[in-house]
DNA sequence: GCGTTAAGAGACGATGTGGTCTCTTAATCG
DNA sequence: CGATTAAGAGACCACATCGTCTCTTAACGC
C-alpha cells in the first residue's frame, strides 16, 4: 500500500474522485455519525489538510459526496420489450445497492430527519433519475400496446424500486436475482398491464376530497 | 407524562417501563450512535447507576428495549370485510411509525449490518406478529372469497406493510391517510383478489430451478 | 529547470464522553 | 418501626477524537 512505485501524489479531480468513494464506503461500514475526518483520510490514502482545506466539517464533506460522489443512473431506452428493459433496471438498481452507495443510502436514510437537506439531494440525484428513467421507458411500452397507458404516470410505477430497497434494507445485499423476477412479474407487471381496477383521480395530481372508495372514519 | 406523583421514586417494572420509553425516544431523536447512557438516564429521569446496574452498556440496553419495549401489536380479527379490516392494519402500522417506535426502527435498520441479532429481534418483535395477523386474517377472508386463496401465503400478503415503511422512511410521519387507501386499493387488494397471473410455483417454497419466466441472463 | 502550490503524514492541545464510584435518602420488607 | 435495598444526582479520571498546525516533498505552471 505504501510502495513507493505505485504511489504518485494524486491532485485535483482524482483525488476528488477517490475522497468521495472512500466517504462513500465509511458511511456505509461505520453510519453516518461513524464517519470521521481522519478515517476517509486514511481510507483514501491522503491527511486530514486536503480534507479540511475543501470543507469544513464532515457534514458539508458528505453532502457534497451525495451531490458528486454517487454514480450516475443510466437509462437505456426502450427495446420493444418492456419486460426486458424493467428487469434490467431494476437489476441496474439491485447492483447499485450491493456497492457502497447502497449501504450508504442505508446510512443517509437513517439521518434525514435531522438533515432534511440529505433526503432532497437523495432524491434529487438517486430517486428522481431513476423515476425518469423509468417513466420514460414505460411511456414508450404504453404507446407500443404492452402496458396500460393510465398506469404510467402513477405511483405504480415506482413500485419495483421501493420494494427493491426496502427488500435491501431489511435484508441486506446482495439481493438474489429471483427477487427481483418476482416482483416484476407478479406484483409490477400485473399491475402495470391491466386497467385500475377503479375509476376515478389516480394521478399523481389526486384530488382527496373525492376519494375513489368511500372512507372508513379512523378510529 | 409522569407527573401523577410529582417526585416520587420509582422502583422495578415501572422504572423499567420508563427507561425503555426513554431509549425509544433517544434512538428517534439521536440515532443509535447518538444513544448514551447520559441520555437515556436523564430522559427517563434517573441516574446513570441503575442503567448500568442493569446492563453492562448502551449496546445490551437496546436490544434489550427492542425485545421489550416496543408497543405490542393488536391482531383483530376478521369482520366480514376484508377491505376494512386491512385498513384497520395498516392505519395502525402507520400510527406505531408516527410514535417514537417508528423513529427507533429507522436509526435501528441503519445498523442492522452491524448488529444482525438487532435485525433478528426487529424482525421477531415488529414484523413477525404484524404478518402473522395479516395472514390470520387473509385466511379467513379467502376462505369467505373475499380474496383469491392463493395470495394468502405468497409475499404479496406484507406488500401494504413494506410500501408503508419505505414511505416512512423516505418522507417521515405521519402518513397522510390517503397515501394508505392508495396503496390498499390499488395495490394490495387488486393484486389479492386476482388470480396470480402465471401458473407455476408461487408459494413461499418457490423452486428456482423452474422459474415461471424465461430467465432472461444477466448481463 | 525553478518557483509555487498543495499533498501526505502525523504531532498536539482542547474538548467531550464513557464507565466507575460516592453519597444521601426514598421505598420496601420483616 | 428499624434494617436493607436501590434510586437519584453528580464528581471523577481515563480515553478517544476533533480540528489545527507543522514539515517535507511531489506535482504543476512558466
Amino acid at each position: 500500500m505504501t510502495g513507493t512505485e505505485g504511489r504518485s501524489r494524486r491532485r485535483g479531480d482524482r483525488l476528488l474522485a477517490q475522497i468521495y468513494a472512500a466517504t462513500l464506503t465509511e458511511l456505509a461500514d461505520h453510519g453516518y455519525a461513524g464517519v470521521t475526518m481522519a478515517g476517509v483520510a486514511a481510507r483514501a490514502g491522503t491527511g486530514k489538510g486536503p480534507l479540511y482545506r475543501r470543507w469544513p466539517g464532515k457534514d458539508a464533506l458528505i453532502a457534497d459526496t451525495v451531490r458528486h460522489g454517487l454514480p450516475a443512473t443510466s437509462s437505456p431506452g426502450y427495446s420493444g420489450d418492456v419486460r426486458a428493459d424493467l428487469l434490467g433496471l431494476l437489476r441496474q438498481l439491485a447492483d447499485g445497492l450491493a456497492s457502497p452507495g447502497g449501504g450508504a443510502m442505508r446510512a443517509l436514510l437513517g439521518e434525514t430527519h435531522r438533515r432534511p437537506e440529505l433526503m432532497s439531494a437523495l432524491r434529487e440525484k438517486v430517486f428522481e433519475p431513476r423515476g425518469q428513467a423509468l417513466r420514460a421507458l414505460l411511456r414508450e411500452a404504453a404507446a407500443a400496446g404492452e402496458i396500460h397507458p393510465a398506469a404510467v404516470e402513477t405511483h405504480l410505477a415506482d413500485l419495483g424500486h421501493r420494494l427493491l430497497m426496502f427488500r435491501f434494507l431489511t435484508e441486506g445485499a446482495p439481493i438474489p436475482d429471483h427477487i427481483i423476477i418476482e416482483i416484476l412479474d407478479d406484483v409490477l407487471l400485473p399491475l402495470l398491464r391491466a386497467e385500475p381496477h377503479v375509476p376515478g383521480p389516480w394521478s399523481p395530481s389526486k384530488d382527496p376530497s373525492t376519494p375513489a372508495h368511500p372512507d372508513t372514519p379512523r378510529p
